[in-house]
RNA sequence: CGGGCGGUAGCUUAGCCCGGUAAAGCGCCUGGUUUGGGACCAGGAGAUCGCGAGUUCGAAUCUCGCCCGCCCGACCA
């Protein structure tokens, strides 16, 4: 049925279509997921939406563990003489830093910078553990807050305090540091991809674009609906850089001492913010059952208190056989059905389940999924099995879903002509051949309204000229361009 | 950080220009009636008008400073 413009009104969810920055900032707080807090860009992250960020850890810990990472808890200040002895690094959050300089009413001898990434500090840390080659590959993660001092914020993708986790490994080769940071950029499209059924583009990062302070970065980059790119997760390999700076050594085979390989990655709650703006429609969210902290909503209706028993009874074995098996939760909450439909459809509950006095007569539920809001009924009996598997092809409709659009919204333009077309009528990704070089990237950055190099895929398929799109000299690679948060 | 706009009940806003101690819808509470797509009726609670100072007999309203948000710019692993 369709919503009546009164009811949006009501609801306060603005269009997408109208205006998408407001839908999103609308649907991030009537979905409850989080809200601002009284510091400046700073935000409290709610239950629900802490709930996302806890499976979205549970899921990526797990793989990280598979694979021998074992998670630390390092310190949230570092003295400025520890955080300035790497150069390029220095340089590049220089600007964003957060300091404290007074301990209760002391002046401090030494400020600490309030972390903004931790590199500097674990490697300061971690190069006492590192003796022999015996203890290398050192493979650390850790889940904490950091803060950036942005100059413009939005919820989830860029705020001054964020949560994250953290990768930092240490590595007796270059061989062994950089399959490290491809693995773990797999994991991370696994995350994305079969996790937040979100599709997304492997590749690596230009010179402009890559981490301060690395030899090079990775990134997975995804196609949010109003076809701006979001980084959704990058891995760094920083060679020797950092163990040069922290002086981060051990002792190989032939018994000489040698300087560590290292590498970081990181994901952080943006990807909340990411499935957002990939799935959400103007109902609200839309939520990827595997993280989804409700998958199954259920809603008794009844008329009286001998109806509501009734449907208790009825929900027992159901409930029963659900638990363990499909997150769910039964609304007995004092108000109208219709209303419950709404309340968790904007919470993006992927299935809602009915049970009335009908399908308690016939021994079936009703059920209904958030994206096609179809009614099937169910036998009550099949209803666990039932929702398993349709919790499965619910995921796969909505990774295909996103993957459609992303294709559709995907251009491979062959002449600059094209190419800027293209950018000065909407947004999208577009594959090009690329130079490669910072000069042509920053202009055309400038020209094209902020359009940037997001990652030199490293899946290319198809021809492309033997010419940069943009300055048309001698192309050396192909890149994906598009707009980005 | 520069330019622009805004902040009034939990939410969305009116009132501000032209000063006289705050209003509506939604939400909330109680009772009744209802319940398969955001119900209805009646009653009720709820606001130091973002914070602080100033002007004035009197400030939501005028002035100044600060805080928070939005838009544009600069900036942004």
């Amino acid at each position: 049925m369709a919503v009546s413009e009164e009811q949006d009104y009501v609801k306060h969810i603005t269009k997408m279509s109208v205006d998408f920055d407001k839908w999103y900032t609308d649907v991030v707080r009537k979905a409850e997921l989080a809200d601002y807090a009284p510091i400046a860009g700073t935000m409290v992250l709610r239950p629900l939406g802490t709930a996302t960020w806890d499976a979205i850890r549970r899921a990526f810990d797990d793989l990280i563990a598979e694979s021998g990472h074992e998670n630390w808890i390092f310190p949230l200040l570092i003295p400025e003489d520890v955080f300035m002895k790497e150069a390029e690094h220095v340089e590049g959050f220089a600007p964003e830093v957060a300091w404290v300089t007074r301990g209760g009413k002391e002046e401090l001898a030494v400020p600490l910078v309030v972390r903004p990434t931790s590199e500097t500090i674990i490697g300061t840390i971690v190069r006492k553990y590192i003796q022999s080659h015996r203890d290398l590959p050192l493979l650390t993660n850790q889940w904490a807050n950091v803060v950036r001092w942005e100059m413009r914020t939005r919820l989830f993708l860029r705020s001054r305090e964020f949560y994250w986790q953290e990768g930092h490994t240490f590595h007796a080769t270059p061989e062994d540091a950089q399959s490290e940071v491809l693995q773990i950029l797999d994991n991370y499209r696994e995350i994305a991809e079969d996790w937040l059924a979100v599709p997304v583009i492997p590749g690596r990062k230009t010179e402009v674009e890559k981490f301060a302070g690395a030899q090079f970065t990775n990134s997975i980059e995804g196609m949010m609906r109003d076809g701006l790119a979001l980084q959704m997760g990058t891995s760094h390999y920083f060679g020797q850089n950092f163990s040069t700076a922290y002086d981060i050594g051990f002792t190989n085979r032939e018994n000489r001492r040698e300087l560590c390989y290292t590498t970081s990655w990181g994901i952080s709650w943006r990807l909340i913010g990411g499935l957002v703006m990939a799935h959400g429609d103007d109902s609200g969210l839309v939520m990827p059952p595997r993280v989804a902290p409700v998958q199954a909503a259920i809603v008794p209706i009844f008329r009286d208190e001998e109806g509501r028993e009734s449907v208790s009874r009825f929900l027992t074995p159901i409930t029963a056989a659900l638990k363990g098996r499909v997150r769910h939760r039964v609304d007995w909450r004092d108000s109208r059905p219709g209303d419950k439909y709404a309340h968790w459809e904007v919470r993006g509950v992927p299935f809602r389940i009915e049970a009335g006095p009908r399908d308690v007569e016939a021994g079936q539920v009703v059920l209904v999924d958030r994206l096609s809001r179809e009614k099937r009924p169910v036998p009550a009996a099949r209803l666990a099995d039932r929702l398993v598997d349709e919790l499965k092809a619910y995921h796969e409709a909505l990774f295909e879903r996103a993957r459609r659009f992303h294709a559709e919204h995907t251009t491979h333009p062959q002449t600059k002509q094209e190419f800027r077309d293209f950018f000065e009528n909407g947004n999208g990704f577009a594959w090009a051949a690329f130079c490669d070089r910072t000069e042509c990237e920053l202009e055309l950055k400038d020209q094209l309204g902020g359009v940037t190099a997001r990652n030199k895929p490293f899946k290319v398929d198809g021809d492309f000229p033997d010419r940069c799109v943009w300055c048309e000299r001698a192309a050396t690679t192909v890149a994906v361009f598009a707009r980005a948060y």
